[in-house]
DNA sequence: AATTCTTGCTTCATCGATTGAGCAAGCTAG
DNA sequence: CTAGCTTGCTCAATCGATGAAGCAAGAATT
């Protein structure tokens, strides 16, 4: 092996050096444009040869540094652990490629403070644009994004200032009550009122599905019971604490939940596992999410699977028709 | 809001004019060594209120390109669709911005030539150290680091060139086979071989697992059935045409199954459910991989949790040492 | 009073890639 | 034979942040 360079890392100069010729031919050789600058295709074979064989890897801060246009987009996520997010994540990846963008993504845990931090990372990484997916304070971001003159976009959960692609909670959660509600009768033979577990009561997307619990309630003319509806965060043990706590207060409990997250579910059937009170032949579930094994595995645990690839398109159709117009975008999530 | 910069980002060139000082004075206040440089603190707080002001964000490739180091850590991960890799990637960038790094991580969908144009792109953005995550090809990414003067260390699976930090396969393998054959005892009565699906034959991992398999089977001086040792990829659809090819040859199933991970296990499951000849009553399943839902709902699903944080742990420790030379490090798996 | 020290800055080269401007040699047209 | 064009390159400024070196003014020391 002939390219050890081992004090440094080769730049434009050293190959440059090599094939008796200037740096910015080989720049040019390098980036594609060679023809543009009318460099001899002679030259650029015998640089593109050099710079083969020595490894050179081009130093993308140099070149960022002195071109407009960064080419990175930022993505901030809540969390990697659940299916939802995870494929959000890697199509993102995905589709950014295609589009000759440099996808970056963090993980911000639901952490206000984080999220401000990582988004603050990003713009000095010279984001072009930053989706910020599941966000506590979306709109702060946005302010900051754009006193920096960058493009942000909400996703998951909507915020004020700049576009944003959600589901359509309400309909998919009206649908996945009735849903659970049928089922209730069907296996039970009763209809009672369910209980809804998970999620923030301060978040759209939890509101919205609350509101669409209702109305399917109010569709079959079912009353809500007001202390059935534990908005206790997405943690799975905030969801088994908040079910203790209704236990321990004496409350019957519903014949069906409504899950408003598989992250709230692990929760859930941790509780009932452990409650051993209940069985779930007795008890009958919805989880607004899908996760493929609760799918397969969960005996008639009813799903309702947002629709990922659809949000995306229209993320990535925002950014290319460069709309910033604070608009929110419903896509209707997929019932199983 | 006075902070409005509609054409251009602010510089420090920007603050220095602002606050009638120069850019190296506004640099040293921002990066917060201006003690060192005998900037007076009147100065610092005047300019650090007019960088609030103004919003001013660093231009990280500027700095970048003037430091020595960069403080950036890449990590290619080959999927983000189970709690596995999930893991692994949220805990990483947790470990990794504790110290202080930035980290960036990339999905390449177990295909080597992703996995080399993302590494390539890594060394672009000058990370200071490359962990290739289940890295189809580990000792290529590790050559191509090494030419360019960057460490990289291999995770889950083993390179011959750089450090590796893997799960103790043989070993979890052999317990998590040995419990699963217990299980069919008591559950079933019987003892049969068992069949082994998932993973791909070419790769440590799956070899070992294989080799610990076969031990297990020795240890309980039962032979082990060729033709039941199906190492036919890591998709969900792989192992179910595997399982219908099996069929289709008119084999006798076995009475239990050692999935290879997660993502197989769906395929198995969907598989049982689909060719409604087996119950899952009848069959009795382990699986080398963690997911919250199977180990709820499974019905007795044994799962072996490989230990991320013990193997995070040594990555981290390895980093810090600045150990290169090509050991690997096993980390022995949770048995549940 | 002359020298040295300290304080608080500024100046300027530098990192590596990019690109507008420019230049020399060869070719063509008049 | 000379003005003008084409080809194939090189030069040098630039992007924004950094930090070594330097400089001026005041304080302390001899």
């Amino acid at each position: 092996m002939n390219h050890v360079k081992q004090s440094k890392r080769t730049t434009i100069y050293d190959l440059a050096e090599l094939a008796g010729t200037s740096a910015s031919a080989v720049s040019a050789v390098l980036n594609g444009n060679w023809k543009k600058r009318r460099i001899s295709s002679q030259l650029a074979d015998k640089i593109m040869k050099i710079a083969e064989e020595q490894g050179y890897a081009l130093n993308m801060q140099a070149s960022l540094l002195r071109r407009e246009k960064s080419h990175i987009i930022g993505m901030i996520v809540p969390k990697y652990d659940n299916r939802y997010f995870g494929s959000i994540v890697e199509l993102f990846e995905d589709m950014a490629r295609e589009r000759g963008l440099f996808p970056i993504i963090t993980c911000t845990r639901r952490d206000p403070e984080l999220e401000m931090e990582a988004a603050r990372t990003m713009l000095s990484y010279q984001v072009e644009c930053l989706i910020a997916t599941g966000a506590t304070d979306p709109d702060r971001i946005t302010e900051m994004c754009t006193g920096a003159g960058v493009r942000s976009l909400n996703l998951d959960l909507p915020g004020a200032l700049a576009p944003s692609v959600i589901s359509d909670n309400f309909a998919g959660a009206r649908e996945l009550t009735r849903r659970i509600l049928m089922n209730c009768d069907e296996r039970l033979g009763k209809k009672g009122p369910l209980l809804f577990i998970g999620g923030r009561g301060s978040d759209h997307n939890t509101s919205e599905r609350i509101r669409g619990f209702r109305q399917a309630h109010a569709d079959f003319g079912l009353p809500v019971e007001e202390d059935h509806i534990l908005a206790c965060g997405y943690a799975p043990e905030k969801a088994e604490r908040a079910l203790d706590d209704l236990a321990l207060k004496g409350n019957a409990l519903a014949y069906g939940m409504f899950v408003n997250s598989t992250i709230s579910l692990e929760g859930v059937i941790r509780w009932i596992r452990r409650s051993g009170r209940l069985d779930d032949r007795d008890l009958v579930l919805g989880c607004f999410d899908w996760d493929p094994f609760v799918s397969l595995l969960g005996n008639g645990i009813e799903m309702v699977r947002q629709n990922v690839p659809g949000m995306l398109h229209k993320v990535f159709e925002m950014i290319e028709s460069g709309a910033s117009k604070p608009e929110v975008i419903q896509v209707p999530p997929l019932m199983l």
